[in-house]
DNA sequence: TGCTGTGAATAGATTCACAGCT
DNA sequence: AGCTGTGAATCTATTCACAGCA
């Protein structure tokens, strides 16, 4: 078991588990894979192939035990323990971030803040001081950084992600709107929000595309 | 030709655009799938496929022109115009959207930003005056949104959604941690912070688990 | 009877490999 | 010679369908 897991389970993972949180608040003891299907978008078959990459975890004819399931589900993601991460780059999406108290209610602790602009460094954003970047290696260090943020303009969010893979940082998540060269022992996932909105526009245009063809008929 | 276009491929075009323009920005004028394909984190078979969907643009012997592929790929991306962009929720995140200018750089205006709080309503925040939720569907219609961005919290992020397409946009950008159930008529794509976190979480936490277990044989 | 776990079947996306244009 | 465009082959992911347990 667990030779290889494609992303895509992995992201229905985390769906699980949001909504066995949900149900564990209303006290439910029981879920089935198709319930757990519905709200996270997937088909209940998938649920069960999905678990099954890593166990057997569901009672037939029960379903899975709502609780268990969290605790499995956390494990296999990882997230039993809280992660420290560093945020580089304190323009309006780091700051945004930095208050976002989700995260730290997720297990992600934002321990460190780096920019270079003299204005900002030395400034306290929601509780935390802001470092000069020329800091990035001792401060990952000292502070046990485990997952970066490059929240930086594009122009030098390359740069920033190799500084972070050189010290050490072993997972990246990229804000910045450009493609990222790294070591391939560095996981990096991107939010691009830009990238999703042209997903959206091509959509819309396509619709459009078809209504148009269609009364032309 | 356009009968299906796999999401993969959409996100792809994207990444070949922004490609493309840096390459018009270096007044570069022939790009071949392989260059194309380096930055883009793609297989240059994987281009000229994706490409091929739509069309065949490239010149046999010497590449594809940059600036007519730009323009290509802008068409069918839709990106030809600007898109009218409503922001649901004037809270962290949704502020750090109003102030991102590189939205409006690449043709996404927002035009209307809505809160239910009081102490927001009525603020100007970057520029943009902060309408009561009530008025939703009136600026809405008057505005001629088209794009929706949901930035609430994740408890009314659903019932945000739904509004949203009763009052007839036809595309959503959902910053909420939840699944949001809306007809299939209205395109949705998601930024999910934590999710993206909990992938680097898995990725972290595996190869410790090999580490580990590498460590004991 | 109800629901899991899983091989087998299908659908979907990527990669290969090469004919054909410039 | 160089690079595109594309059918065919491969690889990956999803769905089906059912045996087997509670």
């Amino acid at each position: 078991m667990s030779g290889r897991i494609p992303d895509s389970t992995v992201r229905r993972l985390s769906l699980y588990l949001r909504m066995l949180r949900e149900l564990g608040r209303t006290n439910r003891e029981f879920v089935s894979s198709h319930e757990l299907a519905g709200r996270a978008g997937a088909t209940s078959a998938q649920v069960r192939k999905d678990l099954s990459l890593f166990g057997s975890f569901g009672k037939r004819g029960r379903g899975y035990s709502v609780g268990s399931l969290s605790n499995t589900l956390e494990e296999i993601l990882g997230l039993v323990r809280t992660w420290k991460v560093g945020l580089v780059g304190v323009g309006k999406i780091g700051t945004a971030l930095l208050g976002y108290r989700d995260l730290d209610a997720r297990g992600f602790d934002i321990v460190a803040a780096f920019d270079v602009d003299a204005a900002k460094i030395g400034k306290q954003v929601f509780g935390l001081t802001v470092s000069p970047l020329s800091d990035l290696e001792r401060i990952v260090k000292e502070c046990g950084v485990e997952i970066g943020i490059v929240a930086t303009p594009p122009e030098v969010a390359a740069e920033v992600a190799k500084s972070l893979g050189d010290v050490g940082v072993g997972a990246i998540l990229n804000f910045a709107p450009t493609e990222l060269q790294v070591s391939d022992c560095v996981a990096v996932r991107a939010v691009d929000i830009v990238l999703e909105l042209e997903g959206l526009s091509y959509l819309l245009a396509t619709a459009r595309r078809l209504d148009a063809s269609k009364t032309d008929e």
